[in-house]
RNA sequence: GGGCGGUUAGCUCAGCUGGUAGAGCGCGUGCCUUACAAGCACGAGGUCGCUGGUUCGAGACCAGCACCGCCCACCA
């Protein structure tokens, strides 16, 4: 108990390591897989990049799943966090590549294999750090049983998800237009490109009429891309054109005669109304191309370099000197009629930064409108529920216009493609082909086609394990929103295409944290705050608290105040607990195997701490599940602060000082009771001090993780009569603290006074104490009162005495005279007003003249 | 171009189905009261973005506007 007494100060840094261990080694976080998944509860949480380090999204997503895994353990259910890594492609292979380049050498130097194994290698000795972070914040995950995406199981359950759309026809290969992305070297999906405002130049430039009559003027920021120009369109209502249609132009430095065709795309008000048609290197080009059946010519090839298709002139320019090139020709032939700025957005790769450049591309796409369909379904019927709700919208819509999805990526580290060819044969399969002469497809799968399996291949699928029958469907899947398309609508299609059911109930959009000045948090734009630095500042409870505080269902600015306050708030209750646990019999507490003996409560006050006990369990249950952490931690605030250490520990301390022998019993009891309901209830937001303190409770066995919450009922239930005289109670002893401030009375000095109200039969001594007044015993006569102060049921009379500055005595009742007055004539005019009386509900009415004539009691009194 | 959020105290944010506003931090004043001075008590501080409308009554509902942010989208 030394400690104890001494330690007025939660000293994170010291407790945080040695609970960390002490939760590992129980094997709490580690369940068997057993029953199924409605006595059980899990969460797979969403793999961090093997790369990774936590940042602040996954510490505050962190927090949230945790708060929900130890909520649903504490209430009985087997719990099972799924823990994992992502491999991760693209930012896993260029961090080897950077060490490669560091060591000057390169992959391509060393070959597939040895870079493949320079990718293990370094993850066996970096692949971890993330996983230990997430120990850090307290996260009770199942670090015994630990994910990749490319671990030889998983890779079994990719390959055989592969292998088998494939079979349904929805994997195809096709030559098709891609994003690619010059700084990956790889094809892209639409949903790993982002639009970025530009400004080009805009070129006009004048294509000759191949009748020898006239030109067409043709605008571009593109210039180097007309040399795969195969035709120009116009828009068929475009009177201007109209005669041209049919006809054909001269593609200048080319000479290639290219169809004037009419199409609904043009818009006849841009530019000149005619555009070039570019198949090979335009998205909208390349569909119209495909709707007039116009050649397809590919200028630049995947290196971002010109191909020979370009020319001889330009064969084996980069992109940028292409159109150099292409400008000073057209200029030398006089074919640029214009030039202007033009600001506009372009796609430039999510991953690499670079811009995209749009070409036509032999890829493995996946078909997904047959698989959006029941998963659209899921989340109409609601087995999959989305919070907040309006997200189910924004996924619905995005389902609805679901495209292909190119799957194939130019890398590789990654699930290479159980693919082979053989001269013209393709083959696909989990195992390579018999026979001779087969050579592997080098490409891996995009990134997001093994995520997409996370909640199942976790669990053993496509074996099936018990983990998959205790453990799917998973409860809840908590993420931020930018990986809705990416991430969770994927899970949802492939879960109910392979695992037969929806992966997860469930799904939590939480808020994204911005930066304090409300920028984005980023690396780059060093607006990011290490949520590690914050833990070692505030404790991992703090940064917990502040992070679910601040959550919201929209994007917050990061709020150190938040964080400050959940620090205090786990320092608040380590006294309180100090308090308590330096107080109770010492002799007794042996007597409380268990550690939480029932309540036995004696006086009004306990009666009223185990109601509001009560009250702020249901409150945060509530808010719980319906996945406000915000309020949820906030009422757990309130309580602990406002009524816990406020009130209730100031009533009690006499007794806590004095009493003894069954009285102390009692109370001690009451005490443990009420400190161990209250240590379970700040568990799942606060998890270290919280079990820190338990560690000190007198018969407390085991962890704190691992203890079940009893029953709502009982814990206790609501008293009203307790919540009544105790509400009446603190009213009045704030009011008269107000009142003493006001007339300046000595911190010290005990004034004299009378209540004159009904309903404090049990707490005029606490209101005396706590208010500092002296009770008049009744009938004592000591003159006409200085003061009446006007407290629920009644009044305080307050008399002579030499503290009280009777000046300023009086400037108070004055103020709040006027303050009366003031009032009374607004209640009087809104009940004159006869449209009030006569529409507004009775109750608000009676209300009103209740609160009218109260008014005018206490303004008569004065 | 379409859609979704937001605009409330100096700062960051709460305010459910409409009955004249709350928290934390900051600020001011007073207290070394035997759990906590990184504490306690008390207090000051908002015409709830703007304009209309509905209503007896609007921060809350409706319409329009203005900014700020995000998502989606094929205008060269």
């Amino acid at each position: 108990m030394t400690d104890l007494r001494e330690q007025t100060r939660f000293e994170p840094a010291e407790v945080e390591p040695r609970i960390i261990d002490a939760w590992l080694q129980s094997g709490l976080f580690s369940p068997e897989p057993e029953g199924d998944p409605s006595e059980n509860f899990s969460i797979a949480i969403p793999p961090p990049n093997v790369t990774g380090a936590l940042h602040m999204g996954h510490a505050l997503n962190g927090s949230i799943q945790d708060v929900l895994i130890r909520y649903h353990r504490a209430r009985g259910k087997r719990t099972k966090w799924i823990l994992g890594t992502d491999h991760a492609g693209i930012a896993t292979q260029k961090q080897v590549e950077k060490r490669l380049a560091e060591e000057g050498t390169s992959r391509d130097a060393i070959g597939r294999e040895a870079f493949e194994a320079r990718v293990w290698e370094w993850r066996e000795q970096y692949g971890g750090t993330i996983v230990d972070q997430f120990q850090r914040l307290g996260a009770s995950c199942d670090y015994d049983d630990e994910r990749f995406t490319l671990d030889a199981a998983y890779h079994e359950a990719v390959l055989k998800v592969f292998v088998d759309l494939y079979e349904k026809g929805l994997i195809y290969r096709d030559h098709y237009m891609v994003n690619w992305d010059p700084g990956s070297g790889s094809a892209i999906s639409d949903l790993e490109v982002e639009d970025r405002e530009v400004v080009d130049t805009l070129y006009s430039v004048a294509y000759p009429l191949a009748s020898g009559e006239g030109e067409i003027v043709v605008a571009t920021v593109r210039p180097e891309t007309m040399l795969a120009d195969t035709a120009i369109a116009v828009h068929p209502d475009d009177e201007r054109y109209a005669h041209l249609v049919g006809q054909t132009a001269i593609l200048p430095l080319v000479g290639r005669e290219l169809p004037i065709v009419a199409d609904d795309y043009v818009k006849p008000e841009f530019g000149t109304g005619a555009l070039k048609i570019t198949p090979g290197h335009d998205p909208n080009d390349f569909e119209i191309g495909r709707r007039h059946g116009l050649p397809e010519i590919s200028a630049i090839g995947e290196d971002g370099r010109m191909t020979a298709e370009a020319g001889e002139r330009f064969a084996g320019l980069t992109v940028k000197q292409a159109q150099e090139a292409v400008v000073a020709a057209l200029q030398a032939e006089g074919r640029v009629r214009a030039t202007e700025d033009y600001p506009h957005t372009v796609p430039f790769s999510h991953r690499s930064g670079e811009r995209i450049e749009p070409l036509i591309s032999l890829q493995w796409f996946m078909r997904m409108d047959e698989l959006a369909k029941p998963a659209i379904d899921a989340v109409e019927d609601g087995r999959v529920t989305i919070h907040p709700e309006r997200w189910a919208r924004v996924y619905v819509d995005w389902m609805e216009a679901i495209r292909p999805w190119c799957v194939s990526r130019q890398l590789w580290w990654g699930h290479r493609l159980p693919v082979w060819y053989r001269d013209e044969e393709t083959y696909v399969g989990a195992r390579a082909p018999e026979g001779e002469g087969w050579t592997q497809d080098p490409d891996v799968l995009d990134t997001w086609f093994s995520s997409a399996l996370w909640p199942f291949a976790t669990l053993g699928w496509p074996h099936d394990t018990p983990a998959l029958r205790a453990f799917y469907p998973t409860n809840v899947l908590s993420t931020a929103r930018d990986i809705l398309f990416l991430w969770v609508a994927r899970m949802i299609m492939m879960g109910l295409e392979f695992a037969g059911d929806v992966p997860f109930d469930d799904v939590y959009i939480h808020s994204v944290i911005q930066a304090p000045d409300g920028r984005r948090m980023s690396k780059s734009l060093g607006t990011g705050i290490d949520p590690l630095e914050e833990i070692e500042e505030h404790g991992a409870d703090g940064v917990r608290f502040g992070l679910l505080a601040m959550s919201s269902s929209q994007d917050v600015r990061y709020s150190r105040e938040k964080v400050a306050q959940g620090e205090q708030l786990a320092n608040k209750l380590w006294n309180a607990s100090r308090l308590i646990l330096t107080r109770i019999d010492p002799d007794a507490t042996t007597r409380f195997a268990g550690g939480a003996p029932a309540a036995r409560p004696q006086a009004i006050e306990d009666r009223w701490i185990l109601s509001r006990l009560a009250a702020a369990r249901a409150e945060v249950e509530q808010r719980v599940e319906a996945y406000d952490f915000s309020h949820a931690a906030l009422a757990l605030y309130d309580f602990v602060y406002g009524e816990l250490c406020d009130w209730y520990l100031e009533l009690v301390k006499p007794r806590l000082y004095e009493a003894e022998g069954e009285a102390r019993e009692a109370l001690d009891a009451t005490l443990l009771h009420v400190l161990t309901e209250t240590l379970m209830l700040a568990h799942p937001v606060i998890p270290f001090v919280t079990e820190e303190i338990w560690s000190f409770v007198p018969g407390a066995e085991g962890l704190l993780a691992a203890r079940q919450a009893g029953s709502l009922a009982a814990t206790g239930t609501r008293d009203a009569e307790a919540e009544r005289a105790l509400g009446a109670a603190i009213e009045t002893v704030t009011a008269l603290r107000g009142w003493r401030d006001g007339v300046r009375a000595p911190a010290g000095a005990r004034i004299p006074a009378r209540i004159e109200a009904a309903g404090y039969e049990h707490t005029a001594e606490h209101v005396a104490r706590l208010a500092r007044f002296e009770l008049l015993a009744n009938g004592a006569a000591a003159g006409a009162p200085v003061a009446s102060i006007s407290i629920p049921g009644g009044t305080v009379e307050i008399h002579h005495s030499d503290a009280v500055d009777l000046g300023a005595a009086e400037r108070k009742l004055a103020e709040r005279r006027a303050t009366l007055e003031a009032e009374v004539a607004r209640c009087e005019a809104k009940l004159a007003n006869d449209g009030f009386v006569a529409k507004a509900p009775p109750p608000v009415v009676a209300a009103e003249r209740e609160k009218l004539a109260q008014l005018r009691e206490e303004l008569s009194g004065l």
